[in-house]
RNA sequence: GGAGAGAUGGCCGAGCGGUUGAAGGCGCAGCAUUGGAAAUGCUGUAUACGGGUAACCGUAUCGAGGGUUCGAAUCCCUCUCUCUCCGCCA
């Protein structure tokens, strides 16, 4: 969520911001000025006769002196209440207008309108040289350590079950990113994934993007799409964080829940896109003025998980077109597929500067004053895209399977699965 | 699921329908005292919205929402949550 300040004593710094997102959020910024001035008229009226009717209830002394000044109040009191619907009405359409409306890209974001106008900062690692790559479902099906025939009995499509050493390799996958997290300083938490709505208000998922998510029936409640939501809504609503204590580095393992609405048939075979899928997820809260370095410091990590298990990828600078909602600056980590010649999103590390902090209302104390701070979040990594995109990368060429990563092989007490 | 109890500021804890945004204590911050500290003393310590260059002023908020009243933390209704006991259960 936007301050609402800012929008009034800035428009059009604003409106230019937005603008370079879509176009179409200039005219609801226009429609939010109109509405917060007519608010803010109505808001004072309604004070001054409240502070009136305060002060002839208080001069009320004596039972005889009353009646005259109750008549009075009586008054009063039906403009008040004129007043006070009118006030709530236009504050129910403001929040519904605001709350519609993404963070700012940051002055560092670059221009563009999609996705193809991002920029690529750096590529790392080498691509493996394979004749006839293949892609990783053929490899891992044949394997019989992926599953995906059975389990759409189980579940529909888009759902898929590791079988065996596939399993056992997701499980060391997780073990190992939650170890790099935790060695560099973590706090782990295993969170719920049934948040309230509240909560994913807060972050950005909603009221804009309710059919991405799973929502649980008769309830406030919904399925996590990434553990950013548990994670960063955990000290949200309570008391204001302590200065000393931040930046706060929070890691969580979770499954995550995306009902993938608007992207039937693409993506279709293989672990790319699913409905559930696990991932360990990274959080920093900071001061706003650290959150900048934060930034840095999260893609590296997320990076390093990457460089340790030797998949080539590369990093790139989301333009204003193409980036998340909450987002004010994103980094999407890359790696690379071979079988479909091509990068695919294995992280995705946003600034979301005080944009999720205002709608949380979460808040640390500075010389006695409570501020706002800043939230980033990024993957350290999809497990699934990873579990992938090692099928992929180091598949043998002269026989079927696929060598382990040297950092994982102590977790799997092997060296390869053929 | 059944029965009961409760929800007040960062925490504990008062609160007759009317100078109660809220006593008192703890905690925290500043100042004094000290060689320094402890102890002590004094002062200050909620949030949001609006107005004002500012000092400051107005309004709202005692779990949430509605109601009664000239006036509600205090009375009434609904909901939510927490705790205790019983039942069930990974």
């Amino acid at each position: 969520m936007l301050d609402l300040k800012l929008i009034r004593q800035n428009p059009e710094e604003v409106k230019n911001a937005l603008g370079q997102r879509k176009p179409e959020y200039i005219k609801a910024i226009d429609d939010i000025l109109v509405i917060d001035e007519k608010k803010r008229i109505i808001q004072q009226k309604a004070d001054a006769l409240k502070s009136q009717r305060n002060s002839l209830s208080k001069s009320i002394k004596s039972k005889e002196e009353a009646a005259t000044i109750q008549a009075q109040v009586k008054n009063i009191n039906a403009e008040i209440q004129l007043l006070d619907q009118e006030q709530a009405n236009l504050n129910e359409s403001l929040e519904a207008l605001v709350l519609y409306i993404p963070n700012l890209p940051g002055t560092d974001t670059p221009f563009g309108k999609n996705e193809t106008e991002n920029q690529e900062v750096h590529a790392w690692g080498n691509k493996p040289i394979l004749n006839s790559p293949k892609p990783h479902w053929e490899i891992a099906e044949a394997l019989g350590i992926l599953d995906f025939e059975n389990t759409s009995r189980l579940s529909g499509s888009r759902f898929s079950s590791f079988i065996g050493l596939g399993a056992k390799l997701q499980r060391a996958l997780i073990q190992f990113m939650l170890d790099e997290a935790i060695e560099a300083d973590y706090l782990e938490l295993s969170p719920p994934v049934i948040i309230q709505g509240q909560i994913l208000r807060g972050t950005g998922q909603l009221p804009k993007f309710a059919e991405d998510l799973y929502h649980i029936e008769n309830t406030d409640q919904y399925l996590i799409p990434t553990a950013e939501v548990p994670l960063t809504g955990f000290y949200a609503n309570g008391q204001a964080l302590n200065e000393a204590d931040l930046p706060k580095k929070l890691c969580a393992y979770t499954p995550c829940f995306r009902s993938e609405a608007g992207a039937a048939g693409r993506d279709t075979r293989g672990l790319i896109r699913q409905h559930q899928f696990d991932k360990i997820e990274l959080v920093h809260i900071c001061k706003p003025e650290e959150s900048a370095i934060e930034h840095e410091k999260l893609v590296k990590q997320a990076e390093s998980i990457l460089e340790k298990l030797e998949l080539p990828y590369r990093r790139i600078l989301l333009c204003t077109g193409d980036m998340g909602f909450s987002a004010s600056k994103c980094y999407d980590l890359e790696v690379w597929f071979p079988a479909q010649n091509q990068y695919r999103e294995i992280s995705s590390c946003s600034n979301c500067t005080d944009f999720q902090a205002r709608r949380l209302n979460l808040k640390f104390k500075r010389d006695n004053k409570n501020e706002l701070v800043h939230t980033l979040n990024g993957s350290g990594l999809a497990v699934g895209r990873t579990w992938a995109a090692i099928v992929e990368n180091y598949q043998f060429e002269n026989k079927l399977g696929f060598k382990i990563p040297t950092v994982l092989q102590d977790y799997m007490k092997l060296s390869e699965i053929s």
